[in-house]
Order: C-alpha cells, then sequence, then structure tokens
DNA sequence: TATGAATGAGGGTTCATTCAT
DNA sequence: TATGAATGAACCCTCATTCAT
C-alpha cells in the first residue's frame, strides 16, 4: 500500500530530473556584499551590452551569487537599473563635496574646473553609458539625470565662479551663467562623448580643454572693457 | 548573420547589385518606396522606444509592409539599423552643403553659427536618439559617428571662422580650433541633451545659447591685447 | 575597415551560439489542423497532470508543433483552456442532438437515459478532468459548466420525460424534476466520480446503475396511487 | 522527495518517532499548534487558490510561522497536501459517530439522510475542493478518497436503512443498494457541485433534495406491489 | 529547534528569423 | 518577389527547497 506519488504532484523544483551531485553552494549571507556586486556587475553589463542585451543571469553570475537575489533585493532587472542610477548619484554628490582647492586666479579655477569636469565624466564613464540611453528613452529618467548632472554642476561651478573678481568688480551673472554651462557642456561633449564614446586619445583631449579654458577666461576677463 | 561596418558607408541596398535579365523600373519604385518606409520607421520607434525594445512587426506595421522586407531588404534588424545611420549621414551631409549665409561680423557668425547647430540638433532629434545609444555601446559605431557628425562638423565651422578677421589680422589657429569645437559641444549639449533629453524649454535654452555666444565673441576678438 | 559587428547588437535569436545544423523543419501550414492538435493535446495533458503541472513545451511536443502556436492561436497557456472548454461544450451540445430515440415504456427511458448519462461522462472524461477542476477553483468557470452541463441536460431529460404518461395522466412537474436531477446526479456521480476518478468496474456500475433506474421507475408510477 | 501514500493513512508528524532523549512536552504543543496552523492555512489555500498556484510563502504568512516549517514537518509542499487529506479524513471519520438520530418513518429517515448530506457537503468544502481535484489527477488519492468517503458513507447509510420495514417486512438487499448509492450521489451533486461549485442558491438546492427524497420514499414503499 | 535568506531549475511568453505559399 | 504564419531559443521571473544563522 505504500507507492511512490511524489511526481503525481507537480511542483516546480521537484522536477530536478538530472542532477545527480550538487556542488557546495556558498549561501554565505552577506547582504550588502552581494548588493554591491551586483550593482557593480550591473554597471558593468549594462555599460559594456547595454540594458537590454544583458541577461539576468550573466549579471548574476559576474556578480557571484544567485539570479534571484536580483529579484529579491531589487524587485527585478529595472529595480537593478533603478538601484544603479541612485547609487552613482549618491556616490557623485558625495564626491562633488570633497571639494577642489580654490585656484589663485580665475584663469586658473577655469582650467581645474574644466579638467575636473573631464576627469568626472572619465571616472563615471561606465555609469554614464548606462543612464544616458535609458535618459534619452525616457523622459523622466531624463528629468533625474539632468537634476543630479549637469544642473548640480553647473550651479557649483558657478558658485565657485562668483568667488572671483576682476579688476576688483564682480563678475556678471549672466558671464558666469554662460560660463558655468559652456563648462558644463564642455565636460560632457568632451569628457564624455569625444573621450569616451568617440574614443579619442586623452591626452590631446585634454590640450583641447586647456586652449578652449584659456579662450574662455579671456573672454571673461575682458568684460565691458 | 554579421553585419559589416563597411555598410555603413555603402550603398542602401542589401543586394550589392541588380539581378541580371529583369527590367526591374516599377519594382524599384516599389522597393525604393517600401524601404524608404522602413528606415522612416525604425528611425521613429527605435528613437522613442530603443533599439532592443522595438519589434520588427511593429515597424513593418508601422512602414505598412510585411515583416520579411526588414530581412531581405536589410538583411535583419541590425541591418536596418545600420541602413537608419547611412541614410542619416548622408542626410546630413547633403543640408550642410545647402550652406548658411555668411555674416557680417564675427560676433553674428558664431551666433548663428550655434542657433543652426542647436536647430540641426533639433531636426535630427530622432536620429540622434537612435545613433548615440549604439555608439554608447559599440566603439566602432561611435568613431562612425564622431566622423560624420562633431567631426566634419567643427571642421565646417572652423572654416567658415577662418574667413572672418579682427582688426586685420586672422583668427589664430588655436582660437577657431578651440571655438569651433567648443561651438560643437554646445551644439550637442544645449541643443540635444538640454533641449531634447532633459527636455527644457527651447526658447530658454536659445538664449543661453545666445549668451554663451556673446561671450564666446568677446574672447575671440580680444585675441593678442 | 570591415570588421563584424552583428554580435554588438544583441538580438533575441542572434545569438544562435550553438546550432550547427538545423533539422528541416516542418512548416507546412494547416492552422485548423495544429489548432486541433493543441486542443487535443491540452486536454489530454491537462486530465492526466492537472492544468499548472502541464507545461506548454510539453503540449506543444505533444501536438507536434511549435511553443509559439499556444501564444499565436489561443493568446497562451490559458487560452488553450478556454478553447479547450468550448470546443468540448460545442461537441456535447452537437452530440445531444443526435437523438437517443424514444423508448416505448417510461421503466425504459430512465433506464436508457442513465445509461447514456453513464456514457456520456466515460466518452467526456477527459474534458471533464479537465473542467472540474477549474470549475472548483473559478465561479465563472462553474456557472459555465452548470450551464452547458447538467442545465442543459437536466432539461432535455426533462423534456423526454414530460412525453410518458402513466395510466393515461401526464407525470407531476414535480416529479419530473426530481427524476430528471436525480439522473443528472447519478450520471456526474457514478458516470464520472466512480468510473472515471474512483476507477470502480464498469459493468458494476453499469448494474448499480440499473437498479437505481428500476427503483425511480417505481417511484414515479406509483405517482399518487 | 517522494511521498508514501501509506502517509494518508499514517501518522501526522513527518517525523517517525520522536528523538531520544530530550523532553519535547512544551515544545511538543507549540509544535502540534504550529502543524495545525498549517494544516489549516493550506486548506483554505488550496481549496481557493488550488494546490499548485499556492505558493508555501503564503501559507507560511497564513499560517503565522516560517516557510521551512512546512518541509520539517510535513517533508514538503506535497507531504502538507496530504497531512491535509488525513486530517480531513479522520475528522470526517469523527463525525460520522456522532450519530444522527434514528427517524421514525423511512420517509423521514431518507428526507434527514439526504439533508445530512447536503450539509456535510457545505461544512467540508474547503477539503472537498482541495481533494476533489487531486483524486481526479491521481489514481490513488481517487482510491483513498473513495474509501474514506463515499464508501464508509453509503455502507452507513445502507445500515441505517436496513433497520426500517415496510409493511413489516424488511426492504430488499437491491433497494437499500440503489437507495443508499443514490443518496450519496446526490449529497455529492447537489451538495458538493450545486450548492459549492456551481454556487447555487442553497434553499432552492435543499427544497429540491426534499422532492427528491419524497420520490424515493415512495419508490422504496411501493417495492413489491 | 526555528527562521527566512539564498539558491537555481524551470516556467510561460516573446519575437527575430525562416520559409511555404 | 512579397507575405506573414510558423518556429524555437532565450528571456525574466517565480518559488519549492536548502541551509547558515
Amino acid at each position: 500500500m505504500d507507492f511512490m506519488v511524489g511526481d503525481l504532484v507537480g511542483n516546480r523544483n521537484g522536477r530536478r530530473k538530472s542532477l545527480p551531485g550538487r556542488l557546495p553552494v556558498n549561501k554565505k549571507r552577506d547582504r550588502g556584499a552581494k548588493q554591491d556586486a551586483l550593482v557593480r556587475a550591473g554597471t558593468r553589463l549594462f555599460a559594456t551590452k547595454g540594458y537590454e542585451a544583458t541577461t539576468t543571469r550573466e549579471i548574476a553570475a559576474l556578480a557571484g551569487c544567485a539570479e534571484g537575489l536580483i529579484h529579491r533585493y531589487f524587485r527585478g532587472k529595472a529595480g537593478l537599473l533603478y538601484a544603479i542610477m541612485r547609487t552613482q548619484a549618491a556616490e557623485d554628490a558625495m564626491e562633488m563635496s570633497t571639494s577642489l582647492p580654490r585656484a589663485s586666479h580665475l584663469d586658473e579655477e577655469i582650467q581645474q574646473l574644466l579638467e575636473w569636469e573631464l576627469n568626472r565624466m572619465w571616472k563615471q564613464r561606465d555609469f554614464l553609458r548606462v543612464t544616458i540611453p535609458r535618459a534619452i528613452l525616457d523622459r523622466r529618467v531624463g528629468q533625474f539625470v539632468s537634476r543630479v548632472g549637469p544642473g548640480r554642476h553647473s550651479r557649483a561651478i558657478a558658485d565657485r565662479l562668483k568667488l572671483y573678481r576682476d579688476n576688483g568688480t564682480a563678475l556678471a551673472d549672466d558671464d558666469i551663467e554662460a560660463v558655468a554651462n559652456t563648462i558644463g557642456a564642455l565636460g560632457f561633449a568632451l569628457g564624455f562623448m569625444r573621450q569616451v564614446v568617440f574614443g579619442f586619445n586623452r591626452q590631446q583631449t585634454k590640450r583641447l580643454a586647456e586652449n578652449i579654458a584659456a579662450v574662455l577666461a579671456r573672454a571673461i576677463h575682458s568684460h565691458r572693457p
């Protein structure tokens, strides 16, 4: 009267038809570390293959943990993407607060601000490779990026420029806004598009930036002659 | 199954040469029309939903023709993408030759060049929404875009600037290069990223561009004091 | 300048990494036949393993066609289930119209009606094995089943019984309703539950039904003595 | 991983015997309470959503204990299902012994037996919603259900009918068997299928049962005219 | 012992591509 | 040649089960 009926009840995992010996699995619990690993793996893969072309399997494999965790921690692939963006925005905010020393002259300030932007773009290149394409497709992401990226940065740049004076007079607000936005635009166009996307030589790009910085400095100096 | 990047600069037809013996007169016209329709539909859909999220079925439906044609004409979805990029590059090249009238002063020239760039970005926004994400993922596409986009344009801009003189002397090459690149960078950053991706108000953006143009003009005027 | 970039565009099927030689596939188009095959395969598998435990993969394999067709034809697994139920309801309706000859006496009529019900249950056993569990879980399915099953049948049985008279008088409506419902109930309880689900011997069940029919006939004959 | 049907009649604990040396006094009480809670939660959820569609997480949540306990106590989800069936079979057996008072006449007896069956089905509806679908899919469960359900009950009904006499003579065995089985069939068909599954009005169903009982009583009275 | 976090096999479904018509 | 029905690989996600804590 005893017979096997286990397989009469079809359950998802009961059907493990061909798994003779399991490998010993690392089930150590370390939520923080695994979340980090997933965010890092996701960033890397989304950046190089694109969000859609990256599979959750790959991400889990690269992160060295189970696919299911992507869904447990981030509520799915899309959630991981958002987590990546939030994480980066937070890190960027932190990095901004580690202040760049003030330069002795306006020329130098513009010089170093532009260089700083270029470096920032380079450091954040993976993040940007993930984010920009999403921003292009999704208005909401675009607004988020705008707020935490160019928005925050041009304001910071403008604030720094306000501290400088030319022949004893403060710089005009319009000029400050123009230069701050130009520096932001150049940061993105040279630092990200040119250096990262178009694959131009970094030294050459840096020299170009230096020339431009010099031109900008001249412009702002010569205000109302 | 694999597409040549060479295709990016090749002719639009997937087939290398016309088949022997069979007049393709009217067929050709239909073929061309359908290819155009597919390219247009693909551009629109890739731009709004992204390449991966767009299905070939949708493209065919929007173009009003059969799904199979995407494969026959363009060797698949990826081939259509390349065709879109080629098409746009060609159109852009044509548009550049419809020349912008020369301005009477350098100030005006910079002004109108920047405005022209902003408009160009706006007109090409769908194309850019398709292309930029691909360029970000694919170094080779990046190089292609760089060549037909910023490369071509900054050269054209520089050529125009060379025609102007300040106090009777030609502008310095370094300044020309700096300003030409800055105009290009601003075109992309303001015209595409700010206007299109971040969804900023166009008038406001245009005014910002005008301020910036004024600053740049001042800089280049005051050269060699 | 020509390099492979095909794999830079991650598309779903482009990734066919390890399919050296495809088997020649039978892509013959025969929608009707394939729909039938899927309905039949679905009925069989749902009946024996249950709806949830059956995979669409299995259904397609048993039907000898592609999994995708389940979604194209029936909009998914659930749609196939509904199609099965509709199909069966339609067939059952048709079969009902192939009339059972009228018996010479009421006794015989009850006898043959009950037998007819038992046979119907046996013939429809796979369908019932699919449907009853769903009806148990889903009020809507329950109502549908009730309408096309017991509802339709007891009415038909009642209509037949109305044609008989006992000692020259028509049978009382209440009696007809009672006997018709009893026959229906017995059909289900003996024909399906006992014969099919509990696995009782069919001959024995048939004899039991004959005894019961005799008792019922007596009851209705002896009306108001 | 495979469950023995023997478990269906075994004791409720997954573990065969108590562990040596460790007083399980209070633990046992908790254990029992949690097992009960899991069985109750499982019954409710399996009944309303179906076995497969119910997750162990839901069951644990409804029972207010940890998911892992389902596996520790019942060796998995399937084991819980068997425990549910065993529990119910045991409760049903107990309830049968709380005897229904004997009626004064056969008519009344049939009447009250049928009513009793209908009520029983109503009370056990959740259990039946769990069990019937499993019985339909699994021959062995079907046999188990048949034994502890209809089998046990028709025997009990027959035993009661044997106590009545008509005009001083005992009822014929065939008639008793026929009526007992008919009552059982009606109990299931009206009490479960009609009342519970098809969602018919209970009062109306009760009246129909009364009519039928009257007809059956007449039949059995008039035996051997 | 009890918990619930971690695992990963397998599910339904989508959709680029193929090919009969 | 053009069509769109058919194909099936691969996707994201669920959830029974395992096992560290």
